[in-house]
DNA sequence: CTGAAAGCGCTAACAG
DNA sequence: CTGTTAGCGCTTTCAG
């Protein structure tokens, strides 16, 4: 697992020197020598790292898209690092700006930032993106239409007649997936459909939503967060104002995280395989560093299934 | 902010060639010519890098350190990455070799190492450790003997007279000083203290402390968690079993995260400003990285303070 | 003030 | 098979 501490010129197979070889490695461990990684790197032009970049690293969204990484990261030898872009394109700029010649892959997860600043990026280094279809670029995405559809189903199969989509960042690929698809959905059942926001993808944009639909709100309706964050956000504000849910608003978030189950009540939600997407986002950016094509443009779509809990229920 | 694409020479105030520069930087932008970083700094020795790394990127406990080591990275010009090492001594010894020279500074948090090994990478770029006083080393550190304090006499004032701790990691630095300090002030106040576990410091960590405590338990106890993940554990484990909280136990928490007052019922917990210690920390690792000298060994102290929520409530 | 050359620490391709 | 050299892409020093 632990690359050899001294230039592998020491450790060839050679007959004369093998002893000395040995005291060699010997004396370097014991000196504490290590190879520098950043001269090693620009001979032979591999580093040995990933990155994994995304929006935000306290999202409960991402955890197991970083732990499925890491795993893949782990067993072909790479180190796997994140940074995060605080949900700002420019920080996103940034950020990859100074790791993308750092490293020999990057996972770019939750971009803000437009096509041509990615492709821009991929000159450098191979990027994959998560959850968001760049033309030219593999990318591992979550069935979202699925996921919007068997939500708009299960409200639907509940009684209600109105969804309320609450947006998240406007620049999120996710964000007008997950709309395009509601909207598309609940057309086709005969539900109404709208959209409230955008709000920051958290629990406080969530709260602040929750406020905003508390002034003018009509009975017996259904909500779709952005994400899970926003969802509990969104049930903290309507609870603490008096209200109940589901009895009084039915709510449904994107991500299912571990969060979700924590709340009272309990949060219907969206589940992905997050942790096979960043196992296959990081398997296929090491097959591109270690000098694979990439094939065809098609993203790798991986499903997703509704999971009801008690957030959700008949309109009263 | 950003740094000069070109080599500063071409910046250099020329007479001649001020308007060549010019054009060059103009050239240079237009191709998306990059400087490469490790070329540059394998000369200059500056990567203007900084690491977080972590035992668990999934804690909470770390948001609002990364947060703050983040806004304190980015106002100096530095760019953060975090590392993960998954509870593992072996894993942080790969990661800190794999990004010690890579970097300009590392603050180290929850760290499983033992002290030789620290100083080992501070031998090859400055360290700073958090939650725990490596000798020798500068470090910040939470006051846990105040949190331990508060929360015994909490405990003490509503009544109880034993108190149980959950136990973390063995190798983790702020577990031994939790326990520590929390049977000396029980004993102070003659209450009874025992330590259970260890387990893993996270929610499922806790739900097993949990169901371990349930055979044979004892009315009116009050348990102390080595940090919220696991107090929340615990409370699920007990709740599901039908017991109440506080009623039949009262729960308290170590780092107030989010998810304390996400549960029900809210969890009681002792908080720290986290996010003025990732401040401090990398502050302080920047300031080394330019050449500080590191002055006293003493390290910084936070204070703790405890926030009283719905867990905690006299025996039964 | 400008342009050339040395060197950062490594690896890889080269002669011996 | 071993030892030497060139060179990765930058910065910085040193002549011109």
């Amino acid at each position: 697992m632990a690359p050899s501490t001294v230039s592998r010129a020491f450790s060839r197979p050679g007959r004369v020197n093998a002893q000395t070889a040995a005291r060699i490695q010997a004396v370097a461990a014991e000196l504490g020598y290590r190879a520098n990684p950043q001269a090693r790197a620009l001979s032979t032009t591999r580093t040995m790292m990933l990155a994994v970049v995304l929006a935000d690293v306290t999202n409960p969204a991402f955890f197991d898209l970083v732990r499925g990484a890491g795993a893949a990261a782990t067993e072909a030898g790479y180190t796997l690092v994140l940074a995060e872009t605080q949900e700002s394109a420019e920080r996103e700029r940034d950020v990859l700006e100074a790791t993308a010649a750092r490293v020999d892959g990057i996972v770019l997860a939750g971009s803000r930032s437009p096509d041509a600043a990615i492709h821009q990026v991929n000159k450098v280094v191979p990027v994959v993106a998560v959850n968001r279809d760049v033309r030219g670029l593999p990318s591992v995405v979550v069935d979202l239409e699925h996921g919007a559809r068997v939500t708009v189903e299960h409200l639907h199969g509940l009684g209600h007649r109105e969804v309320m989509y609450l947006a998240g960042p406007e620049a999120s690929w996710p964000d007008g997936m997950r709309w395009r698809s509601l909207r598309q959905v609940a057309r086709e059942h005969g539900m109404r459909v709208r959209r409230v926001g955008p709000y920051e993808p958290t629990v406080q944009g969530g709260v602040r939503a929750g406020e905003q639909w508390l002034d003018g709100r009509r009975r017996g309706a259904a909500a779709v967060g952005y994400n899970d964050l926003m969802a509990i956000g969104f049930i903290r504000a309507v609870t603490r104002a008096g209200l109940k849910v589901p009895d009084d608003v039915s709510v449904v978030g994107f991500d299912n995280t571990s969060s979700a189950e924590l709340i009272t009540p309990e949060l219907t939600t969206v589940a992905a395989p997050m942790r096979d997407v960043g196992r296959i986002a990081a398997t296929n950016v090491i097959a591109l560093a270690r000098g694979a094509t990439s094939t065809r443009g098609e993203p790798v779509v991986v499903p997703t299934r509704l999971v009801e809990r008690e957030s959700t229920a008949p309109p009263a």
